[in-house]
DNA sequence: ATCCAGGAACTGT
DNA sequence: ACAGTTCATGGA
């Protein structure tokens, strides 16, 4: 039982603490985003059950979290599915207070917890588009990056366009793996990001390549070994990942400039800091990193 | 023009 | 294991 179905619509009783607000403020801080649309306090978002298109329109009162489908009720069996997807995007699964314990006698921490209280890890649970955007993103300034995510979509993903706008799906594994490496150097990936991308739509593709296969892996570090082994995955991309696909708690892209960045605004400093005082930070954060750096990547969205 | 951006592979020691 | 080099391309 994911939520409560109301056959036209599914309600799920948020954990506490939660705050959709926060969520779509972490939600809507790309104006290029075209994987989801934030309308008043409406988010809709485009989904592909059992080979069909379903649209959602979610949003929140204090207590539950209200998922509808403006364009047409899906089945009982793909509604289900549905409501376990937007548990698994917003997080919802996840006992926060042995975090908010922590991060209240966190130095750095305590202030983000309360401006964003209730914010929770958006994460990507398509392991496709958790990689590719990893892959995308390296290197390269955010901006750009989201460029060239939104030029793939577009050209290569699904859509749907309901009243007027246009929503648009993550294009599949299966359809990047029969592209060749021009198709993606023509929107601007580097001919390293087009082949990185292309040989792991096609292990996604055959099967090689699993969110169930690496969580099985074992320990975090064997889950992060089975993914650095894939060429055109680091570090970096690897705990990008595991943040934010497969939702390990320790993640922690330490090397992550947006981090540095969010660290040296939090302090004050004129400078990035170095690793080595990122490590003595987050040895008050041990089991929650992933956390620790979601609420920091917020902090720069002010 | 210059530096840098939510890195990774490759090479040499 | 560790350091330096190369790749790559737009944003500010």
């Amino acid at each position: 039982m994911n939520g409560i179905d109301h056959e036209s619509s599914i309600s799920i009783k948020t954990p506490e603490p939660f705050s959709f607000s926060e969520c779509l403020i972490f939600l809507g801080r790309s104006d290029q985003e075209v994987l989801h649309q934030i309308h008043d306090d409406y988010l809709f978002k485009l989904l592909k059950m059992d080979g069909s298109l379903i649209l959602i329109k979610v949003s929140a009162d204090p207590n539950f979290i209200l998922i509808e489908f403006p364009d047409g009720v899906p089945n009982p069996a793909v509604r289900s599915k549905i409501a376990a997807y937007v548990k698994d995007w917003f997080d919802l699964g996840r006992d926060l207070s042995p975090f908010y314990a922590m991060a209240s006698q966190d130095k750095i921490l305590k202030q983000l917890i309360q401006k964003y209280y209730g914010l929770r890890m958006i994460c990507i649970p398509d392991l496709f588009e958790a990689l590719a955007w990893g892959i995308t993103g390296q290197q390269i300034n955010l901006t750009f990056a989201y460029t060239l995510k939104k030029r793939m979509i577009q050209q290569f993903g699904e859509h749907l366009t309901y009243k007027g706008n246009t929503f648009w799906l993550f294009p599949s594994a299966e359809k990047i793996a029969g592209l060749h490496i021009e198709d993606l150097k023509i929107l601007q990936f580097s001919s390293r990001k087009a082949e990185y991308i292309l040989e792991i739509a096609k292990a996604i593709r055959d099967g090689i390549l699993t969110k169930e296969s690496l969580l099985q892996a074992g320990s975090p570090d064997q889950i992060q070994e089975s993914l650095t082994v894939i060429r055109g995955i680091g570090k970096w991309t690897s705990s990008l990942a595991m943040m934010r696909c497969l939702r390990i708690p320790t993640a922690f892209p330490i090397a992550d400039v947006g981090l540095h960045l969010a660290l040296k605004k939090q302090l004050s400093m004129d400078r990035k800091p170095f690793i080595e005082e990122i490590e003595g930070m987050a040895s008050y954060w041990e089991g929650w990193q992933a956390y620790a750096t979601f609420y920091l990547w917020r902090s720069r969205y002010e």
